[in-house]
DNA sequence: AAGCCGTGGAA
DNA sequence: TTTCCAAGGCT
């Protein structure tokens, strides 16, 4: 028996049943893949679901608004996926006539599809033979094949790329794809089941006793600490309650999200040497402002930096105003936010 | 090409 | 606690 008999007996009986799984609809493929970057199943299962429910079709998500789409997508990470997504969706309506492209180039060219995705969605929808290679076949192929060269470089993804592309079937090139990357979730897992693999006859890694050498990997990423001081303004006026928000705008992380005015520092600083801080003193020189309260202190990691946070509930007089977004206490959970922000805001719960 | 973009769960 | 890393893409 060869590897794609193998592999498709095994899918056949190992598969399991996903959200996405039955469907042929681009636009869902699509939703599900984006949704799947980088990210488990059992993390995005909800997303998919409620991102669906909300944007049924592909002309709905066209004509929502970016904030509705980052409020969706809140807490998932990777902001800019939902972000391209829209933008996407507007462009396929304009230029495509709100058909969903059928060819890999022309999936391929669409913003926040790169050569992973336009492989899946034209497999999976349009039965096209173009292989997928993800997280899960670098790292089943670098075991299978014992392939050498590193697999977070371009050399070691070409040469999976290649074995994929001997091996997909052109009958069933969308469940030959699903099922690679099925195999290497469950079966060939960075810590793999070998004893009950099917494909361990065949396997170099597995044949030499090298498992624990593949698949090779050459970066290893570094992490930059961060401190940021949020100021939790309130005003009160009469019984309505209001904050402060701002809109990160810049070429930084959460982008288009909504935060709270903030002191960046590049070192852990007290309240006191804050207060004493230029940006604190441009803010708030010859106004009233009173500390309600300093939160504990966050650790919230990132990918590639750690956001040391801090939260000064501050409270100034209606009269004076700042150059921020100022919004209804209560009106807060509508607006998108980092995860860090939505924990805190579970803190002062009781406020609004 | 190398660094950046989130979050959470498991080893 | 630390480290890894998950159906990647953009710049």
């Amino acid at each position: 028996m060869n590897f794609t008999k193998i592999l498709a007996k095994w899918y056949d009986k190992n598969k399991r049943e996903l959200p996405w799984r039955r469907t042929k609809d681009p636009y869902r493929i699509w939703v599900s893949e984006i949704i799947l970057q980088q990210t488990r199943i059992e993390q995005g299962w909800d997303y998919y679901l409620r991102f669906l429910e909300k944007f049924p079709i592909l002309c709905a998500l066209a004509s929502a608004e970016e904030e509705d789409v980052l409020k969706l997508w809140q807490g998932l990470g990777y902001y800019s996926r939902a972000r391209n997504m829209h933008a996407t969706a507007k462009e396929i309506m304009n230029m495509h006539q709100g058909i969903f492209p059928k060819t890999y180039e022309e999936i391929r060219k669409l913003k926040g599809i790169g050569d992973y995705t336009a492989a899946a969605i034209s497999s999976i929808a349009f039965g096209i033979p173009s292989p997928v290679v993800d997280g899960n076949v670098l790292r089943l192929f670098s075991r299978f094949f014992g392939i050498p060269d590193p697999v977070d470089t371009q050399k070691g993804k070409t040469a999976v790329l290649e074995k994929a592309k001997e091996l997909i079937s052109p009958q069933h090139p969308g469940d030959f794809n699903q099922a690679i990357m099925e195999f290497g979730a469950l079966q060939c897992k960075p810590t793999p089941d070998c004893k009950t693999c099917p494909l361990k006859p065949g396997c170099v890694a597995f044949q030499q006793n090298r498992i624990a050498e593949f698949p090779v990997k050459s970066k290893k990423q570094r992490q930059r600490t961060r401190y940021f001081h949020y100021l939790f303004i309130t005003v009160d006026k009469g019984k309505n309650r209001s904050v402060f928000l701002k809109k990160r705008t810049g070429n930084d992380i959460w982008k288009n999200l909504f935060d709270f005015p903030l002191i960046e520092t590049g070192k852990a600083i007290s309240h006191k040497k804050l207060i004493l801080s230029k940006e604190w003193n441009d803010l708030f020189s010859g106004k009233n402002v009173v500390l309600v309260k300093e939160s504990k202190r966050y650790r919230h990691i990132l990918s590639h930096q750690i956001i040391v946070a801090k939260f000064y509930q501050l409270k100034i007089s209606p009269f004076s105003g700042l150059p921020f977004q100022k919004v209804a206490l209560k009106e807060i959970l509508k607006y998108p936010v980092p995860r860090l922000i939505e924990k805190y805001l579970e803190e002062v719960r009781n406020l609004f």
